[in-house]
RNA sequence: GACCCCAUCGUCUAGCCCGGUCAGGACACCAGAUUUUCAUUCUGGCAGCGCGGGUUCAAAUCCCUCUGGGGUCGCCA
């Protein structure tokens, strides 16, 4: 029977790295039709904490990584101590004041990883392991090994940084009389720096991505990408098809880089091709955030706002960024842009747009483009030529969807009262 | 420092195991087309087997140095 975990330890977010690991191990579990463990390593009273506990639950949930089985190491110590004395009292373990410490016999250790091969050691290197601490509390190896070989783990999958433990936990497997696993060391992820990723590089908790707006598919596809590739050139693929193909000896053995790059095209691929009213319900809870909704909010009118965006958003953050002028009474001005496409005076040109404007009967796109271009040629101006500045005077930018239907979408009396506000000129 | 791991375009990777296809794809970048702006999209381009030795008719691929990067050396996990 196939049984891999994913053993992260409450004491701070699933970060991405421990999201890879988890990923990877679920990848094992499904394609080989096996079961997927979550155990919760909170033997560190003090550090532990529920709220990261339930972060963590939340976060691989929401990447959709479902586990089969649930074990907290907090709810073991009877067990642990009784192994351990038992050692105590086979003579292969000693005390040091109430601490217990296991003899690690000289020998040559060999350690077969499923990605790296064969790896030798050296025990004479390695100093005698506690496995219990003095408060009682089962050291990490010890704790570790008990529940592998208790849940009847097949394989080992963890990050590189574990390989210098293999050793010492291979010792206390011996020692106990359990059989060793299988063990599989995952390259690490970096950060753009090729240092260890950490805050400094950018975000590192899955819920940040989550809060920016990447969805949990696109994130996944990402990780995956990390060490490993489904072939065929193929990079967008879902976790269904990805699974099929997975195979843990075709992981890469190199640390790969995590490009936020490449995420946020990856995610912008998965925003492209989502469906619209999907894309709404998604984008409701960080309108409402920014309170430019409220709970009863009218998804048809959103959604005619949302059509207006979707193809450009790398991340859902972006529509409330760009999209904000649909929403707030006054354009948020960009600065740049007022200056240099509000700096010259309009207001006579603004002035006839607006009272053309004003007797348009239906306030469509077609016929605002329409009214825009007449005018302008009356004008004797190219079309082009004003098409900045009214932008920047209806949406605050200098940049967005299409104008006209930008000017439709907001309806005829916000944007002439956009416009008169430009040069305060009224019409 | 000791021990361990690793090394293909700037980045993620295919190819490596079972030597012989101009070293393939993607992101990023650059150029052009489309677009009233920006983005999208399309087309094209730039760019790589870390160094040095072997083995071989032939090496990105096998072996050894070196160099470089990373990890671990806690009664943290």
């Amino acid at each position: 029977m196939v049984k891999v975990r994913f053993a992260p330890s409450p004491t701070g977010f699933l970060h991405i790295g421990g999201a890879r690991t988890a990923l990877f191990n679920w990848m094992y579990a499904r394609v080989q039709k096996g079961k997927f463990v979550l155990r919760i390593e909170d033997t560190d009273q003090v550090r532990s904490k529920k709220e990261f506990e339930e972060e963590i639950l939340d976060s691989m949930k929401w990447l959709g990584l479902d586990w089969d089985e649930i074990y907290y190491q907090s709810e073991r110590f009877d067990i642990y101590k009784e192994h351990a004395t038992k050692l105590l009292d086979e003579g292969k373990a000693y005390k040091e004041g109430e601490a217990i410490i296991l003899k690690i016999p000289q020998q040559e250790i060999k350690l077969y990883d499923l990605i790296r091969g064969e790896i030798t050691f050296d025990s004479a290197l390695i100093k005698d392991q506690v496995l219990m601490k003095s408060d009682g509390s089962p050291a990490y190896s010890f704790a570790c090994v008990m529940d592998d070989a208790l849940m009847e783990i097949s394989c080992v999958i963890r990050g590189e940084d574990h390989i210098s433990n293999t050793p010492k936990q291979m010792m206390i497997y011996n020692a106990l009389g359990f059989k060793i696993p299988k063990f599989a060391h995952l390259p690490l992820i970096m950060g753009e720096d090729g240092s260890r990723l950490s805050k400094r590089t950018g975000a590192v908790a899955v819920s940040d991505y989550r809060k920016e707006g990447f969805l949990p598919d696109a994130l996944v596809n990402y990780l995956m990408l990390l060490g490993w590739s489904p072939g065929n050139n193929q990079e967008v693929v879902s976790l269904d098809a990805a699974v099929k193909k997975f195979s843990i000896k075709k992981v890469n053995k190199a640390a790969a880089i995590f490009s936020i790059d490449k995420l946020n095209w990856i995610n912008g691929q998965y925003l492209k091709k989502i469906d619209t009213d999907k894309l709404v319900d998604l984008l409701i809870p960080f309108l409402q955030e920014k309170g430019y909704v409220d709970q009863d909010v009218d998804k048809s009118s959103l959604k005619s706002i949302v059509e207006l965006f979707k193809g450009r958003l790398s991340k859902l953050v972006n529509f409330i960024e760009w999209a904000d002028f649909a929403f707030i009474e006054k354009p948020n001005f960009d600065k740049e842009a007022q200056e240099k496409h509000l700096a010259q005076d309009r207001s006579k040109e603004f002035k006839i747009l607006i009272e053309r404007f004003s007797a348009l009967d239906s306030f469509d796109k077609d016929s605002i483009e329409e009214t825009y271009k007449t005018v302008m040629e009356e004008l004797g101006l190219k079309p082009a030529e004003l098409v900045h500045a009214i932008r920047v005077a209806v949406t605050g930018r200098a940049i967005g969807p299409s104008l006209f239907e930008c000017i439709a979408l907001l309806g005829k009396e916000k944007s002439i009262q956009r416009l008169e506000a430009a040069f305060s000129c009224v019409g």
